[in-house]
DNA sequence: TATGAATGAGCTTTCATTCAT
DNA sequence: CATGAATGAAAGCTCATTCAT
């Protein structure tokens, strides 16, 4: 589950802009730390000692790249926005793919993503911490859940737009398209031990529902 | 937002027992003042000073109920435990009612309960803590998350066995039932400021697909 | 120079009140530890630890009845002004007494007691942080300084209306009376080491120019 | 208040002796910045990293012209020294002036050049500071105090010897002449802005005391 | 010389927990 | 049972000093 190796302390004696980039990896093992142990902790619950240890470097220098917890703590849920845009952008249906078969891909693959690489973590903060933070929800809204909840409607509109069989409630409602992805994320953290979910097969029933069954259940 | 009242000192010297009501009552104090900061701020933000405090009692006395923080933050999450599995209990369709209305009853008024009395916060506060307090998980499943699957996978039977219409995947899937109530919950205390959203309309959207358009929407 | 003794641990096991009496003594431990150090060492360089060490108490006490460092170092400062006030209002002048001979008195007691009982480190402390601490330089301005140049300017005017011989400059500008006084204490601090001076025989240089020559000079 | 210009990088490559000039010039914008800072706020209040931010040079740089902070700090107090001496030593009183006007212009001026130049806050951290540098003391009192107090008592001297008025108390405390002086300055820190504080018509006053009143009071 | 990233001891402040009353 | 003063181990943060470039 710990997403990032214990920093690479940067070899001394390289090119000529070996200062900003020593600076810059610096950074980014703080960074990663951070990541690590407010995923698995919590704000409150997370030391700077610790994050600093196990970026490899003294307690001080965190505070040379992240004014306090609190930047530092922003500063992360930042750094996965941008690549869970990316993500969502990346994503496009092959010119003649039925959008029942393009959902599946998009929502599988984003599952598996978000379930490997920490990103169910990070949603998992969010969801306790948004509160106390608002600007994180703000920005987390505006960089990922609106054009997240765009790219379901526009699925919605194309299976529509091209005759494709589809549920008034997956255009009123994009939310019910990633549910049971999202929720598939949360169970893993709590309760998977107790009863396993197959959220795979969980996220194609709902899209048989919502745009009717698939031919050949891909996966 | 806030569930409980600033504690009444137990005037001292009353009827006979007023010894063990005094207790009891101190006790249910701290329990009280602990729910609602736990769920305000989380649990590591949480100052046994504050519940004290609130209480309206001193420091010292929360540890005469309760062993340490940990052991007050178990009981909250246990004292919640019981009225909402009371909840889902006391719900049972009446006699000739088609299922499809019964679960929209049953869904609405559970995310209304829990929405305006503090459930929401509970929930978020375990899926916080959850992963750190393995004990709290685990009663939440066996108490709540167990029966309450059980209750939705019940009605999908009884859809079933009266001959009324209902979807393979609520039978496979209970869970899909109750996702929309719950992820309007979570969407009230992150994203409902950005943009409101109609959970009462989702919930019977998502029963729409699962078990037919109901004829009358109720409500 | 250490002015307070080391802390008398509260006895524990005394009359009804004493759980707030130690309270009380405690605050005071703290206080009085704090005066010696903030006096030697300055604002800055004291450290809440040795503070705390030197009272007798453990780190947090001082936390319980001073919000902040700050708070300390200015409770301190008020609290020598109170008995440096009631110094000055105790004195009076004898029913027949020359205004020079009570002067002389007044001036030379004034500054053994400074001397001797820390407020010469006080008053360096002031002109230290008082530009830094606007607050307390108001308070001590009203509650010392304002009083203090009232009496002298009473002393003029006393002189004056009985008929004894005072210069215009005494009333004028009555801290040129003190001024002897204060002077000999931060040269105490500072320079003594060097070059011996003998104080009082400057006061009472100075009296002699303000208000002509004492016939015989006392102590 | 702020008596230094805040650095100008030296443009590197210049003329011949541009590396001397560049590090002499690097060396006075370092003891400029300190200067500032350490009257404004006192010896442990200043940081390094912003006397080096006001000197316009990277942090290191302090140190490659002052091992350590007191050493700044020291050398600040001795680069104020000279001036103040030089400033001391110029003054000579005109061929038939007599001793009672020079005395005016005398301390009236110094009065003033302290004021404005900054003089008074190094007289205050002198006083704030100089018990715990004891060095710097000493330093002060050889190079300032004894020398000014020989000027001092001179004046009174040559009074005498010129068969001018003069009190006994000027040549056996010639503190008491410099007096008014520098209460004025500490005065002008502390209390001014709670009542204001004619100092040159007291430094006039007590020289009157001293030296018999001026026929025409100058200025 | 000059730089500025890095260090880590040390400082203020907090807070769960104890215990004499 | 209740109190609240006292404790002391951390936690967040600072800053004088070093050193590779």
């Amino acid at each position: 589950m710990t997403v990032n190796s214990p920093a690479k302390k940067p070899v001394p004696g390289r090119t000529r802009s070996s200062r900003a980039e020593g600076a810059a990896s610096t950074r980014a093992s703080v960074l990663g730390a951070a990541l690590d142990l407010f995923t698995q902790h919590g704000f409150a619950a997370t030391r700077m000692d610790d994050i600093a240890a196990r970026a490899g470097v003294a307690k001080g220098t965190a505070y040379l790249h992240f004014e306090h917890k609190q930047a530092l703590f922003e500063a992360i849920i930042r750094s996965t926005v941008v690549p869970a845009l990316e993500s969502v952008r990346a994503f496009q249906p092959e010119l003649d793919e039925p959008t029942r078969v393009f959902a599946g891909r998009l929502l599988t693959t984003l599952w598996r993503r978000l379930r490997d690489g920490g990103g169910a973590q990070v949603i998992r903060l969010l969801i306790a911490e948004g509160p106390r933070f608002p600007r994180l929800a703000e920005a987390y809204y505006q960089s990922v859940v609106e054009p997240g909840l765009g790219l379901m409607r526009a699925l919605a509109e194309r299976a529509k737009s091209r005759g494709e069989p589809v549920a008034d409630a997956a255009r009123q409602f994009p939310l019910l398209v990633v549910t049971p992805a999202l929720f598939g994320l949360l169970w893993g953290s709590l309760f998977e031990r107790f009863e396993p979910l197959d959220v795979g097969a969980m996220i194609e029933a709902q899209l048989d529902l919502l745009f009717g069954p698939a031919e050949a259940s891909p996966d």
